[in-house]
DNA sequence: GCAAGGTC
């Protein structure tokens, strides 16, 4: 009679197998799902993963009308034709644990991989599988802990884990399922025309977030300002220094400071302090999003997408990761070898391995999991571009955290002209240390400056007065913004970019700098005034609150699903009985999005050029002036989804845009075929291919 | 179809 024992995913299936077995494990495969059959203490046990979830909620009737709380598990691939790729692991699970007399449930510790293990025993697995199951309990996937932790199996499920997940998945549903539907309905009520319109916990928060930035930006008065520049010259060099006072907010204030100077500034002090900078700390899936994104300007979808491509190749570990620890028991000196092998990283790898001892720079956060993002040391065959890119980022983040802290030195003068006070600044850096290992990732900061002493008289060429003015507050990115959500504990490191990503193919906000559209503003407004719990980042919080209320049994999850019902079914109530006056609003926010969408630049004659939609499903750019007389048109691509970038051709002077077709990369063109920006295209590629705009950024559909 | 959460 065999044992069963089921692991969250592929890899980790691979590794309790060979942690349990040595080495009697068997590879076996099922419908491409891979499972291990091997003898434990004697006793014949099969090791075999999930793919994460394998089971989602659904509505047991059909949505008709909200409020709907009725709600049952159901297979993934029947509700998600996305998630087809579950259903062999589901079949293979159904198989293999036929016939078992034990169940191991040995999924990640947590709230989600107690779902997961439930569900999957539940449904799965037969009469008594859940009553009868034990629990696997560890921390990091390691071949000591993992047999320690089947030595000391937990004699029963956590079940208060597993009613804390259950609640979870079912207040998502309820608040995200039934408040998109209260506004899509409104909409299709109120305009007859559908669009999927949804809020949620964590998008509808974000999007409130991106809203009060784009209201500081609209509504931002530019004041302005005067700064005052004094131009010296030292050893025949040009030095610019600035006044002590960097802003002057009254220009008769600034030209009296002007008129104070001199024609000679004298070196009143000259400060020279020197500090360290530590290496930067290994990469969690955040910080590689965002340093992606500073290097290359990768979006966190992309970089995660490019990074689970690394991984499936054997190149990288695990890149859902919230860790920042490198562990020794890696093997420091054994990757640093292999990367040593590479032509390029030889020298960087060679002068670590010379050191006496390797102590890797770690940043506070873990993971239960895995240990941050690192190379394995395999050497990569041919990479495609982007891959390579983030390839070689991993590879020299790895490299630097071994590194020694850079010593940067920096200089502070002060020069005094006539009465008025100026600071001239410079920095060098002294020991670079681990700035080398990161290669061109590192920012050196030097701003040179000629050796000046205190005492020293300086020829006065010019006191330059400037006005200025305050600028808006910046417009989010994508790895901002996720950041952002990161820091506000809105999303996980695994759903935040997919989130982002939702809001744009909502056309709630477009372009990699994010702006919100009136849709977006819409419904936020919309929610604000009728439910907003849901745009409060506290419904988070308050979901965690409840969960560890569940945890601790002080609460039963099916009364935390009843509370969330009753708020529920009043905040619906009060929504419904004021529909038409909501979807109104929202349609008129709606329209002018859409305009929005199809309005590609501006025509020659002054005019918008717009994507027309022809009857036989064609479609080209057109002039709104046509009534007028203006029968300037282009031709469009006829597949794909058209995003106008809201810049001309240096070339031609038509507006260029981004087309995405599915399957294929975005890319770039003018709307003029003529265009001498065109040549060469029906032989080779488009010129400029599009590497990081945010994937679907408001696009218009034909 | 609408969420958020796992996974490849």
């Amino acid at each position: 009679m065999k044992i069963f024992i089921l692991c969250e995913k592929p890899s980790a299936a691979s590794k309790i197998a060979s942690a349990l077995g040595g080495g009697s494990v068997r590879k076996g495969e099922r419908k491409g799902v891979p499972y291990y059959v091997l003898e434990v203490d004697g006793r014949e046990a099969v090791v075999v993963p999930s793919l994460g979830h394998l089971f989602t909620l659904k509505n047991t009737k059909p949505l008709r009308d909200y409020p709907v709380f009725d709600v049952e598990w159901v297979p993934s691939y029947l509700a998600d034709r996305k998630a087809a790729r579950t259903r062999a692991f589901l079949e293979a699970i159904r198989e293999l644990a036929r016939g078992s007399s034990e169940y191991v449930v040995a999924t990640d510790f947590d709230v989600e991989g107690s779902v997961i293990g439930w569900t999957v025993l539940r449904f799965l697995c037969g009469e008594g599988a859940v009553e009868k199951a034990k629990r696997m309990k560890f921390s990091t996937l390691t071949a000591g802990e993992l047999r320690e932790a089947y030595r000391n199996l937990l004699p029963r499920l956590d079940f208060e884990q597993v009613d804390a997940g259950i609640a979870r998945h079912v207040l998502d549903w309820y608040w995200g399922m039934n408040v998109s539907r209260a506004l899509s309905s409104s909409l299709q009520k109120a305009a007859g025309s559908f669009a999927k319109l949804s809020a949620g916990r964590v998008q509808t928060p974000t999007l409130k977030i991106l809203t009060e930035r784009e209201k500081e930006i609209r509504g931002f008065v530019p004041r302005p300002f005067w700064t005052l520049k004094l131009v010296v010259e030292a050893d025949g060099e040009e030095l610019v220094a600035e006044h002590e006072v960097e802003r002057f907010w009254e220009e008769g204030e600034a030209r009296r400071a002007k008129e104070a100077c001199g024609e000679e500034a004298v070196v009143r002090g000259v400060e020279v302090r020197q500090h360290r900078r530590l290496p930067p700390v290994p990469f969690d899936l955040g910080t590689l999003q965002a340093e992606a994104y500073r290097c290359f300007g990768y979006t966190p979808l992309r970089t995660q997408q490019l990074a689970q491509d690394l991984y499936l190749a054997g190149l990288i570990s695990y890149p859902r990761t919230g860790s920042q620890k490198l562990p020794p028991a890696l093997g420091y000196r054994g990757i640093l070898e292999k990367l040593g092998g590479m032509r390029e990283y030889r020298e960087a790898a060679g002068s670590l391995l010379a050191k006496r001892e390797l102590r890797p720079r770690e940043g506070e956060k873990t993971d239960p999991a895995h240990p941050s993002i690192h190379p394995t040391g395999e050497k990569p065959g041919e990479l495609k571009g982007p891959q390579r890119n983030l390839f070689d980022l991993i590879v020299r983040r790895f490299l630097a955290v071994f590194g020694d802290p850079a010593v940067v030195e920096g200089i502070g003068v002060e020069l005094a002209c006539g009465d008025q006070t100026f600071r001239l600044s410079g920095r060098r850096v002294v020991e670079r240390g681990w700035l080398d290992l990161y290669g061109r990732y590192a920012e050196a900061e030097e701003v040179p400056l000629p050796p000046l002493r205190e005492g020293q008289r300086l020829r006065v060429k010019e006191v330059r007065l400037e006005r200025g003015e305050t600028q808006p507050p910046p417009r989010y990115n994508p790895a901002s913004i996720v950041r952002e959500m990161a820091e506000r504990g809105l999303g996980t490191k695994a759903t935040r970019a997919s989130i982002l990503q939702n809001l744009y193919e909502r056309g709630y906000i477009r372009g990699e700098r994010i702006t919100v559209t009136e849709l977006g503003m819409g419904v936020v407004e919309a929610l604000q005034e009728h439910c907003p719990e849901i745009v409060s980042e506290e419904l988070t919080a308050s979901f965690e609150r409840e969960m560890d209320a569940i945890q601790e049994g002080r609460v039963r999850k099916e009364e935390v699903m009843e509370k969330a019902r009753v708020k529920l079914e009043e905040i619906l109530r009060k929504f419904k009985e004021r529909e038409a006056e909501i979807g109104e609003r929202l349609a008129e926010m709606y329209r002018k999005t859409r305009l929005a969408q199809r309005t590609l630049g501006k025509c020659r004659c002054g005019g918008e050029l717009r994507v027309i939609a022809t009857r036989n499903g064609k479609r080209f750019a057109g002039c709104s002036n046509f009534e007028r007389g203006c029968r300037v048109t282009y031709p469009l691509p006829s597949s794909g989804t058209i995003l106008a970038l809201g810049r001309t051709c240096p070339q031609c002077g038509t507006p260029l845009i981004q087309v995405r077709r599915p399957g294929g990369r975005p890319y770039r063109m003018c709307l003029e075929p003529g265009c001498p920006s065109k040549e060469g295209w029906r032989k080779k590629e488009p010129a400029s291919r599009q590497e990081n705009t945010p994937e679907g950024g408001g696009q218009a559909r034909s």
